[in-house]
DNA sequence: TTCTTACGTAAGCATTCGCTTACACTATAG
DNA sequence: CTATAGTGTAAGCGAATGCTTACGTAAGAA
């Protein structure tokens, strides 16, 4: 999950899984859309992309479609919102520990 | 907000943001949460997220207590939703645009 | 004042990152 | 077969990261 999260931190890898969120699209075509880097720095931030298992990769000919992997783009959003509503998860078992005691004294 | 992203992609800065989510603590008290490395580190830690602007500093004598910065947090947890939804967005548009064509051509 | 506590920060180091160039490989075209 | 797209990968490099030790500094304690 760190490296899902760490993955989608790079404003690049970011834009690529925007481009592959819908269809799938040839290595190519996504380096085309960047043209401050080098092709084969997108090739590498594509191979990050896969380990992180956030894309996945289908062999088609000459050519290598990819597409994101949208499940598991679903858990790392559902990884995060449990993270953010984890505050509020935190208040209500401290609240409830309290209740908790004060039962227990009062029993 | 890359920075943001990047702060909360590291396990031990969001597990400071955890202690500091629902009440303030101090410095020292953050550390000794750590065994596994130096307070030097998480104060290390504390400036990057400081940095990110996903903690507030209060100083009260000789401490420094810390608290989440929630307003932050949720900017970046909107910033994240939307791009969840962009997908859906970009579908939604690209289905707009070909009803457009359509009634164009049907025009 | 002198000690002690609670911190930030500089210096140094090993690791990782993002990038480039150069090369290797595969599949199709000729 | 050779040539040419399409693509991953190794090597190398500068910058950033995460860590440690050592030091600096401000606020109370004695």
């Amino acid at each position: 999950m760190d490296t899902a999260l760490k993955a989608i931190a790079d404003p690049k890898r970011r834009e690529i899984l925007r481009l592959v969120w819908s269809s799938e699209m040839p290595a190519t075509d996504i380096a085309s859309h960047f043209h401050d880097v080098t092709r084969s720095a997108i090739s590498q931030h594509l191979g990050v992309l896969r380990h992180a298992n956030l894309i996945c990769e289908r062999r088609a000919g000459n050519r290598r479609l990819y597409r994101a992997n949208v499940e598991e783009m679903a858990r790392l959003r559902t990884f995060l919102d449990q993270y953010w509503s984890g505050g509020l998860d935190r208040l209500k078992t401290a609240a409830e520990a309290a209740q908790q005691k004060k039962e227990n004294r009062h029993g």
